[in-house]
DNA sequence: CCGTATCCGTGGCGATACTG
DNA sequence: CAGTATCGCCACGGATACGG
């Protein structure tokens, strides 16, 4: 799906880490091993089924594990593994990167609405 | 859509360079301006319309820019903005991290493939 | 408690045709 | 050359119900 070899190994950690609440688990799981209905009650918005798909891909790419307590009621107890701490620094990147974004596109956005006329932004071109 | 900060932070990282083609897109420009006609020759694959919106977006974050020259025909030039050159460090983490992980998961494959019995993958289970 | 099964809505992306 | 306009698909995720 993609030729060069940097931008399709950019596109791996992609896939390991994109989905809508991934960030979200790995988050939770960043401080501790927690039960599965610890993390629905962290991540309120998520359904099981989501949750339940969303563990199964980190466990397929050796993120995170899976421990089922034979008891009952059940237990299912999820925790990093120890190659799973390895995205740490990554994810820290993508994090304090983020936030000097979310500070650049706000002080970018006061600039603009400060010009005094709405339309006085044109288009960039040359002759 | 996110509660806690660092993972609303990583959030906005993602939905910067989250995209079918924006890193390829980003791959070429890290090389040097590029003409539209010339991105689009450079990722086979991508329609006119994909990589005219992912351009936009981009642009819309402040990452590219984009001039348009008035001749004809008509020529226009994307380039990155000093501001989206801060975006490679955290690129290359994901990088490195992906060349790790494919390397990762093709020992950990060659590992189970080396087992001689198919099914003696016991799930993980405690009582 | 920890899921699976089923149905369904939406947005990202593709294919194709048209335009200044 | 550098786009826009339309249409359509399909994977991702949400809602709900059921099961061990």
């Amino acid at each position: 799906m993609e030729h060069n070899p940097e931008s399709c190994m950019l596109d791996k950690t992609l896939n390991v880490i994109v989905g809508k609440w991934k960030l979200a688990i790995l988050h939770l799981l960043f401080q501790g091993t927690k039960r599965f209905s610890e993390l629905q009650h962290g991540i309120p918005d998520i359904t099981k089924k989501v949750l339940t798909a969303h563990l199964r891909e980190l466990e397929e790419d050796d993120i995170i594990k899976r421990i089922v307590y034979a008891e009952v009621p059940p237990r299912v107890e999820y925790s990093l593994t120890e190659y799973g701490y390895s995205l740490q620094p990554t994810l820290q990147s993508l994090q304090e990167w983020g936030s000097n974004h979310a500070e650049h596109m706000r002080s970018k956005r006061e600039r603009q609405s400060s010009t005094k006329f709405p339309d006085d932004q044109p288009a960039v071109s040359v002759e």
